[in-house]
DNA sequence: CGCTGTGAATTATTTCACAGCA
DNA sequence: TGCTGTGAAATAATTCACAGCG
């Protein structure tokens, strides 16, 4: 119903969606009121025509002659990306990595609260990073049900990580980011995105490995 | 000359392979000596067929009738992806998703050595994380140009990242990973990877909002 | 005999180019 | 007139399906 042209959406344009909605909140915060598919286009890195696919697939949200005003289209952008509500998130792992997305301030305004860290290492259990607490990986299913929470992230070690899959899920969570350098086995109907930043460097390092020795 | 078929490989295949190096170290370590495509796709998540035609384009690295010896081609894949060399990374901002990757032991196995990390705030220039001194950021031309580092990795605040990526790229780097949520300008045959941490929990918060809803 | 390597077919994604509306 | 929304065309990526080799 509030999805209109619900025939399907390409897996490509949703992985767009929060670009534009990141380039249409700074946007706004600089005061512009109305954008054109090519300035928005050009500030995404994205082709103008394939900006106004990805939206024609939700509605359309422009005025032809004119381009999109900018409130309009963040909030109907948002609407998509969920951000209208606070969605409760929870960490599993408190080294660097899951404090730094404790601590990362734009997580809230983008439409996510980091309800918990839990992590095993006793030195780490009831420290506070950004207003957390990292309480007892004991206790996850618990946080879990009481917070409701159906995103989590994992940073822990790549030997601990399915089975902190496996009890998230079990608890409810259906949508999971892992950090962790280990391809995650989950149900059908789980989501899960990747990154591995050890991965992400040696994408980079092929490029380099392979950049133009051409001619000579 | 290394690489035989080099009629343009697709970048959806680079992106790959690192996920299959990953799992091909881990057969290593089990002690498994070879491996089919059925087996080594199973692990990696990807079509048989898929991985069989993303090798091809390198080489033809197995045996009909038997399959992939895990060592070759964890080493033929290896030298793909620049892990023979090891490759001097610079990060700048020491927060700490900086210190994150400066403490992630498995980088120096994969091929990366982080060889400093920079920082504009006085309270963490001189710490010391993971072995690696924080350095004023004033230094990092010159940590650029003494250890030709080429790839460098990003975790400013917003603000900052576009300068720091200028400075970098002033200096030779031509590839970095950029964590900060902008979109860097950048002079082409710079190569650029972003990840956006809200962003990767936005497009999991897209598919929660429209987990389907369906016939009731 | 079994599994790789790969043409051919299919599917997914992007771009072109322009009709149509404000 | 100018810019959106979108059929149609082009390109990219994946999968099928099987010939061919060890």
């Amino acid at each position: 119903m509030s999805t209109p042209g619900n025939g399907q959406i390409p897996q490509a344009t949703i992985e767009r969606l929060p670009g534009y909605l990141r380039v249409l909140t700074d946007l706004a915060d600089e005061g512009v009121a109305r954008v054109s598919s090519n300035a928005l286009a050009e500030a995404v890195h994205v082709q103008p025509a394939l900006l106004r696919r990805d939206l024609s697939y939700f509605g359309s949200y422009g005025t032809r002659g004119v381009g999109y005003e900018v409130d309009t289209l963040m909030s109907e952008i948002g609407e998509l990306v969920g951000t209208r509500t606070t969605w409760p998130v929870v960490i599993v792992g408190a080294g660097n990595l899951g404090r730094a997305l404790a601590r990362h301030g734009g997580l809230l305004h983008r439409g996510f609260q980091v309800v918990s860290m839990v992590d095993t290492d006793e030195t780490r259990i009831g420290a506070e990073v950004g207003g957390i607490a990292v309480l007892p990986d004991a206790e996850l299913e618990e946080i879990v049900r009481r917070t409701g929470a159906r995103i989590a992230v994992l940073t822990t070690p790549a030997a601990a990580a399915q089975q902190a899959a496996d009890r998230l899920i079990a608890q409810g969570v259906t949508s999971i980011l892992n950090f962790a350098p280990i391809t995650l086995e989950v149900p059908e109907g789980v989501t899960v995105r990747a990154v591995d930043l050890a991965q992400e460097l040696q994408i980079l390092a092929f490029h380099e490995a392979h950049r133009t020795e051409p001619v000579q």
